[in-house]
DNA sequence: ATTACTAGCCAACGAGTAT
DNA sequence: TATACTCGTTGGCTAGTAA
């Protein structure tokens, strides 16, 4: 099934804005681009884009700042999952790129998942939705910057929910998990279900990985994704 | 620059629908899809549901025959291409995919590669835009199904264009190259700009190729795509 | 049950224009 | 030059209904 609907409600002419803002983005710059070069990106007149700007700002996809008499613009982490999510639905429907790829360096003290794998109800999830029982710790690896768009791309894909649920004191949140393997050993890379894109991606595994593979801070390592999910 | 505009003119429902269509698809078997279960699936109702299906069947997107008193319904080569047309955008806005591989098997006389190869204006494009004075002919390699979206997907990107020409007693079409790799020799993948697809890759070089890795019919190929293009 | 026509409505367009 | 308001128009929606 399509995951239509679970997703900001954006209209064609928007749509086709966002990739418009995305194709001449430069990383974390807000971008000069004034609503009638973005009416004639997108085919519509210059008061349809100061429109659709407005409405983007609104829907929280893109931000502005004013320079000069024109305008900055840039996509928001939202607008930018926004796009990825669509490129997950249409490479999912697709059938593209089942199998990816993903290098990374072991680092210390990156992510909460050690927090997740300590948890009885996460660990009873992980267990039968995954076949992981966890080793009480995650692996954490750096994204180095040539990688952020694959990780980005493996986020915005389904994944096998992971339910959260409520304690005495706190709620705990859904965790969306995702089966790989490192060096033939079955793995699962795990992410809060909501959260903004961050350079580090969660390893938990049946076996504590560190020792396993005698692995320090600083190596390199090269997690497989496997097919469906 | 986003390559807007050079691509079906396809609403946003319509989108939808062609996304629906191609997830419950069973390769090229007509699927039951009536106008209300379309509707459900994109939060339209029956009777726009009916209309975009008219629409989609007369822009050929879609076709539909008759079942009883539904209708089956199946995307067409052009809609699958939009579809891919559209992912490979995405990925090229996003940077994702960057390399691709894809494993072909060595066979002979499948295209009409050779062709190209063998006419003056075409070998001096190669030569200007891709740097290969290639020799005359190709290598086809035959793309087992699992690569096929693969295939597909690098087919939609938008590739260096090696203008076609007139000559006294017919017209030679536009084609398409991209620049790739095999073991470690440069090479470019060429198709025919506007075709259809086939699980056939044909590949160029200034070498010849199968007799310098001595490749015979049936060998296994992998060839790397590198970076943009 | 289907598909798809017609009617009526409304969101979103372009044009004109104020700032 | 910009952005973005108002206004008149219309493409595409839903609802009703024929076949």
């Amino acid at each position: 099934m399509v995951s239509l609907g679970n997703k900001a409600n954006v209209s064609h002419d928007e749509y086709n804005a966002l990739k418009a803002i995305c194709a001449s983005r430069n990383g974390d710059n807000f971008i000069r681009m004034s609503s009638s070069e973005l009416g004639n990106l997108i085919s519509v007149s210059q008061q349809a884009a100061s429109r659709i700007l407005i409405g983007l700002e609104k829907s929280g996809l893109i931000e502005r700042k004013a320079m000069g008499r024109s305008h900055g613009v840039n996509l928001t982490e939202s607008g930018l999952a926004f796009l990825y999510s669509e490129m997950a639905e249409l490479s999912n429907i697709l059938g593209v790129n089942e199998d990816t790829t993903i290098k990374g360096i072991v680092s210390s003290g990156l992510g909460e998942g050690r927090y997740y794998v300590s948890k009885k109800p996460y660990v009873i999830e992980f267990t039968e939705k995954l076949g992981i029982v966890p080793y009480p710790g995650t692996l954490n690896l750096k994204i180095p910057p040539e990688w952020e768009s694959t990780l980005r791309m493996l986020q915005a894909r389904e994944g096998i929910l992971i339910n959260g649920f409520e304690s005495d004191d706190r709620s705990y949140g859904d965790v969306k998990a995702f089966k790989c393997l490192l060096k033939d050993t079955p793995c699962a890379a795990i992410f809060p279900y909501r959260s903004v894109y961050r350079d580090v991606l969660e390893i938990i595994s049946q076996d504590f990985l560190r020792e396993k593979f005698h692995l320090q801070d600083g190596d390199e390592v090269v997690v497989h994704f496997t097919s469906k999910n």
